[in-house]
DNA sequence: GCGGACATGTAAGAAGTTACATGATTAG
DNA sequence: CTAATCATGTAACTTCTTACATGTCCGC
C-alpha cells in the first residue's frame, strides 16, 4: 500500500505527470520509498481507476497530468492517521545473526564496513543539513526526516564500534 | 535472496525439517526476517534443487530433515562477506514526508504515538536483556543484534520527543 | 535531421502474503 | 477415539525489479 500513498501524497502536494512524479521520487524519496518507472505508471492507472486521482490536463507526447481528488485526499489523511503494522525486515540484522557461520575475521570486517558505510551516509546527510535553508516551515517535515537520518547513522556508527570492541578488534 | 540465506543459515547451524525451521524462524528471527510456512517450503525445495542443502533423514509423517551441504556453507559465507546494496524502505519516514498533507494535530499525534510505540519496544528488549544469560559466547551475535535494537529504539524515542518539541506541542 | 530529453506502456520473473487442502501420529 | 500437534504442499494475489518497446518534441 505504501507506494500507492507515496504517489497519492506527491500528487496531493502538486499535480504532475508520471514522468514528473518519477523525478520527484528520485529527488525526494529515493532513500525512503524508491519507485521504478514501471511501478509508477501501473500505480497511477490503479489510482485513477479507483477515483483517488484524476487527469486534469493532457499535453504533448501523450503527457497526462494527474491531481489528487477529494476522495484521494481523504484516503491519504486516513492512511496517515492509522497505525502501521508490518515489521520491517532488516537484512543487516539477519547478517549479524548468521555471522557465527562465517569466521571471526569476517565478523570483524563486517562491523568495520558497517562503521565506514554509516560514516559516509552521515556526512552525506550533514552536507544536506548545511546546504539547505531550513527557515521555511514547509520544509519542517523534511527537516524532521533528516534529523531521523542523522541520529540513525550516528547510532549505527556507535553500535558498530561497540560491536568491534566487544569482539576484541 | 535474504530468505534463501536465512534458511540456509539456520540449517548450517543445525539440521532440521521445514516444520522445525518454521518454529526457529518464529522464535529467533521474527523481528528480523519473518517467513511464512508457504514461503519456507518453497525455499527448501529450491535450495535442495540447487544443491545448497540436502535431505539427511526422513521420519514419520513425511518429515524430511535437511542439512546444509558444503557448497551451501560456502555460498553462505560468501553472502555474509559481500556488501548489501538495496536501500531499505521506511514506511515510517514516508509518513513523515507526507504528514504536511494532514492537519497539524495529526502530525503531533503521530509523533506521540511513535514515542509510545518505541518505548514499548524498548522495554520489551530490556526484558530480554535482563532475562537471558549472555555469558555464552555462542550468543554473542544475538547480544550484538539486541544492542542494535536497544540503541535503535532509544534513538526513536529521543527523535520523536525532539520532533514534538519542534512542532510546539 | 538527429540526438537527447520527454513520455508512456507491457512482459517476465522473484519475493511475499493469505488461504486452502490433506494427511499422520501421539497423548490423554 | 479424538483433539492437538506434526508435517508438507499448492493456488491466487500483490509488490517489486529488470528489461523491452514505442513514439514525440525540441534545440542545435
Amino acid at each position: 500500500m505504501s507506494l500507492r500513498f507515496a504517489t497519492l501524497g506527491l500528487l496531493a502536494r502538486s499535480p504532475g505527470s508520471g514522468y514528473d512524479l518519477l523525478r520527484r521520487f528520485e529527488r525526494s524519496m529515493a532513500n525512503v520509498w524508491p519507485a521504478t518507472q514501471s511501478q509508477l505508471y501501473g500505480e497511477l492507472g490503479r489510482l485513477e481507476r479507483d477515483g483517488l486521482i484524476e487527469i486534469v490536463d493532457e499535453g504533448a507526447r501523450g503527457r497526462k497530468v494527474y491531481d489528487a481528488t477529494e476522495s484521494g485526499r481523504a484516503a491519504l489523511r486516513e492512511w496517515l492517521t492509522k497505525e502501521s503494522d508490518t515489521t520491517p525486515r532488516s537484512a543487516r540484522l539477519l547478517r549479524v545473526f548468521l555471522l557465527p557461520e562465517a569466521d571471526p575475521d569476517a565478523a570483524r570486517e563486517f562491523f568495520r564496513r558497517e562503521e565506514q558505510h554509516a560514516e559516509r551516509d552521515l556526512s552525506h546527510l550533514e552536507e544536506i543539513l548545511r546546504t539547505n535553508d531550513w527557515a521555511d516551515t514547509d520544509h519542517d517535515f523534511g527537516r524532521i526526516a533528516l534529523e531521523y537520518g542523522l541520529r540513525f547513522h550516528t547510532m549505527e556508527i556507535e553500535w558498530a564500534r561497540w560491536a568491534q570492541k566487544r569482539l576484541g578488534t
